[in-house]
RNA sequence: GGGACUGUGGGGUAGCUUGGUCCAUCCUUCGGGGUUCGGGACUCCGAGACGCCAGUUCGAAUCUGGCCAGUCCCA
């Protein structure tokens, strides 16, 4: 049971042997790419969809769910869609022994499934917003190394996809979208950026395209989520219309709204440390485990530990009892791997006084009860989480440095901020120097202080000089 | 698509060059007993592996071929 390697020095190392210990996955599965989602770990997968679904059905979107398999035919409607999957998509071509005459795709994201059918759904402007949303699972051929929730064949999706009345709406859609994953984000306590893609790595289709990228140590940016505006891009192949106000036949502006399990990923990066992984206590499976420590002398600490279980459980609080025959400072080990925001601890002393001695997962001790016990320990998970979301975000800051020329970005250990006229060529130069990409434009205010840049990093131009950042996508 | 490499108990490894001393090393893990228990216990007993299939050979974890799985690099 060595301890993780270094995280600073082997990311993937520790990211690996994190997951690994906390028991999220096994990745033994004999197939590239394709995990088994264990107990512990479908347990925090099912907090976070919990999460996904609250938000975004409150902001207006209700749940379908598309078959897995879709008609070559379908598929290959939108050009720039069909060659942005192309080379990852699975293909059903037989069905027992018989080759089937139009061969079918296993679902690399859902586009092409669902919009023959918003065709026949949407009539007229009354129909309009159609605004669904499901989390399925979607596949794509990767041929690059694989790792559990970063990058996987086998993608536990979600995805919400709308039709609009015009161009604005559907804007006002995507702006939609960037709150609902603040607020996720929030309740994650994942710090991130918004960024308007540059034109040559948006979604194949899209209009425009706005990523949220976290920055996880160096130069280095996870994606975790996308929002897109499609415009009449799909409707115009896939004939979605509707009637408008004054008779007139019209196509709908579509967007979509993408996120996936490199969520969970991107809560190992962020808040795990050299223990393991670390849980908000919004996703955790268990906010608070009980560790019972039996003694030598003095009273059976047990009946009060499930009787403190009970209590915790009566609050809506999700709560393990550890009754192992491990010896205690075991079972804080095997938990703080686990990435539990809360343990308290229950002697002898504990039991005589009715009391729990409360250790959160960064090692802070206070003590609940006997009065106000429930209380003291809603307290302690929310402390615990105030001073998560500190931490995350005071790496976050630390994440960025402004680049004030190229030669700033070559070899930089920083997510890189800097003005951009927008031309392409200038925007290679920028991939070229940090020998990464040019994430793109910020979406609303930038991290940390800094006066608006006023020329372009490279060529020096001062019209529509916007904030961008390069970094290198894992 | 091209090239290189790897595969030994559940996890990590030694052994492979030079075939035999290997019914396979060590750490961890797992099951049972006893003593323990306020930060990874100790001890005794036990369990568990040479990716698969052929071939060479008196003899294969070791050499050869094919297959399967995986890793890395290049396009």
């Amino acid at each position: 049971m060595g301890d993780l390697p270094d995280r600073s020095a082997a990311f993937f190392e520790w990211y690996l042997a994190a997951v690994d210990a906390a028991e999220l996955t096994d990745k033994r599965y004999p197939v590239k790419g394709m995990n088994v989602w264990t107990p512990y770990g479908f347990l925090a997968r099912r907090q976070m969809d919990r999460i996904l679904v609250e938000e975004i059905e409150r902001s207006g979107a209700r749940p379908v769910e598309f078959p897995a398999l879709i008609p070559q035919t379908e598929f290959q409607k939108e050009k720039e869609h069909i060659k942005g999957f192309d080379a990852q998509v699975y293909w059903v071509t037989r069905g027992g022994a018989t080759e089937l005459d139009v061969p079918l795709v296993l679902r690399p994201t859902s586009e092409t499934a669902m919009y023959p059918m918003f065709a026949l759904w949407v009539r007229s402007h009354q129909d309009l917003p159609l605004t669904v949303y499901q989390i399925v699972n979607t596949f794509r051929y990767e041929t690059k190394t694989t790792r559990p929730f970063l990058r996987v064949r086998e993608i536990h999706f979600f995805e919400e996809h709308s039709c609009q009345t015009d161009a604005e709406a559907a804007s006002a859609r995507v702006d939609a979208n960037l709150a609902s994953f603040a607020a996720i984000a929030r309740r994650l306590a994942l710090p991130y950026l918004a960024l308007r893609r540059p034109e040559w790595d948006k979604f194949p289709g899209a209009f425009y395209s706005v990523a949220l990228d976290i920055p996880v140590g160096g130069a280095r940016t996870l994606q975790i989520g996308s929002v897109h505006h499609y415009r009449e891009n799909f409707s115009g192949p896939y004939g979605i219309r509707y009637e408008a106000a004054d008779g007139s036949s019209r196509l709908v502006h579509q967007t979509t709204f993408g996120l996936s399990e490199r969520l969970l990923g991107a809560v190992v990066a962020v808040h795990g440390d050299g223990r393991g992984v670390a849980f908000p206590s919004e996703l955790a499976p268990y906010q608070v485990v009980i560790v019972p420590i039996p003694g030598r002398n003095g009273p059976d600490p047990v009946p009060w530990a499930r009787t403190l279980a009970d209590r915790l459980r009566a609050r809506g609080l999700r709560v393990h009892m550890d009754g192992r025959e491990e010896r205690p400072g075991a079972k804080y080990y095997h938990w703080e791997a686990r990435g539990v925001p809360l343990r308290l601890e229950v002697g002898g002393r504990e039991a005589t006084q009715a009391t729990a001695t409360a250790v959160d997962r960064h090692g802070n001790r206070s003590v609940a009860g006997p009065e106000g016990l429930e209380a003291s320990v809603e307290e302690a998970l929310r402390a615990f989480d105030r001073r998560l979301a500190e931490r995350a975000q005071t790496a976050f800051r630390e994440a960025f440095a402004p680049a004030a020329s190229e030669a700033d970005l070559v070899g930089s250990t920083r997510v890189r901020l800097f003005g951009w006229c927008g031309r392409e060529a200038c925007g290679h130069a920028v991939e070229t120097a940090i020998d990464g990409a040019l994430l793109g434009t910020l979406v609303g205010p930038p991290p940390g202080e800094g006066p608006a840049p006023v020329a372009c990093l490279v060529c020096g131009a001062t019209e529509e000089i916007r904030w961008a950042a390069a970094g290198r996508p894992l």
